[in-house]
DNA sequence: ACCCAGGCCATCT
DNA sequence: AGATGGCCTGGG
């Protein structure tokens, strides 16, 4: 058992806040949080948090996981006071951070995402994942699977994607994405069939953590509308525009 | 009933 | 290059 103050952390708000879907809710208000094939459950209490595990494997895992070394209070200290709109968005999701999620998992489950909602894509990704025994499907294992049993899941014409993205990356590794610029990863994820730009991005934000990477959805693109109509200033904030977009979301998706 | 939800793709002009 | 419609499914 490791216990350990986090400041700007508040699990609730990362679970709802859409760039994680197999995290599960328990009784008392801890959550079960699978990361790739390793699993821990945490209780917090407002900043102190109890991980169920060693301290060698929280240093390993959990700790990078979390983006424990990122200041997420300079963060929202950047923003420009001047900006109400942001500053009331980060304000109320002061909690929120980045995961460091695996990124072929998160290929998997923003390929889901897609044209989709949040607890549509958390039954989805658990029905896939249940296929290959709750462990993450590997590349060649969702390469041989059928589009009819994948369809049985409810995931619809997404079925095609996860097989394209298995035969795609079956023959080039995911890991080599780690190694890639932002501009590099983006095209590259763009040749995988069922990656557009704007699952592209998602993929860069949160499965490789660049924070420069800006996912223009439908909410975003709506608030970017009435709140940024000459744009989002991407150069005022470079280096973190990416975890500012989360906050935007969030804010709008619980309002 | 109808529309939309964290879009992508094929098919046009 | 840019615009349009189709696509699976579930919930409001």
């Amino acid at each position: 058992m490791v216990t350990i103050d986090i400041k700007n952390c508040n699990l609730t708000q990362i679970y709802e806040s859409g760039q994680c879907f197999r995290w599960e809710m328990l009784a008392q208000g801890g959550f079960r949080i699978p990361h790739g094939n390793h699993e821990v459950q945490v209780i917090q209490k407002d900043h102190t948090f109890q991980f169920n595990c060693s301290q060698q494997e929280f240093e390993d895992i959990w700790s990078d996981y979390f983006d424990l070394s990122t200041d997420y209070g300079a963060i929202i200290g950047r923003v420009d006071s001047k900006d109400r709109y942001l500053t009331e968005a980060v304000r109320y999701g002061e909690g929120l951070r980045i995961l460091r999620q695996d990124v072929w998992e998160i290929i998997i489950t923003f390929l889901l995402s897609q044209n989709s909602n949040i607890p549509r894509i958390r039954k989805n990704v658990r029905d896939l994942f249940a296929l290959t025994d709750g462990r993450v499907p590997t590349p060649s294992q969702l390469k041989a699977m059928s589009e009819e049993d994948l369809r049985a899941l409810g995931v619809g014409y997404r079925a095609k994607y996860l097989i394209g993205a298995g035969k795609f990356f079956s023959d080039y590794q995911p890991e080599q994405l780690y190694t890639m610029s932002y501009e590099q990863a983006h095209q590259t994820l763009m040749k995988c069939p069922g990656i557009g730009p704007k699952v592209a991005d998602c993929i860069c934000l949160f499965g490789l953590h660049h924070v420069d990477a800006f996912p223009i959805d439908t909410h975003i693109r709506q608030i970017l509308s009435s709140h940024y109509p000459k744009g989002f200033p991407l150069e005022q904030y470079r280096g973190c525009a990416g975890i500012l977009q989360q906050y935007m979301f969030y804010y709008d998706l619980k309002k």
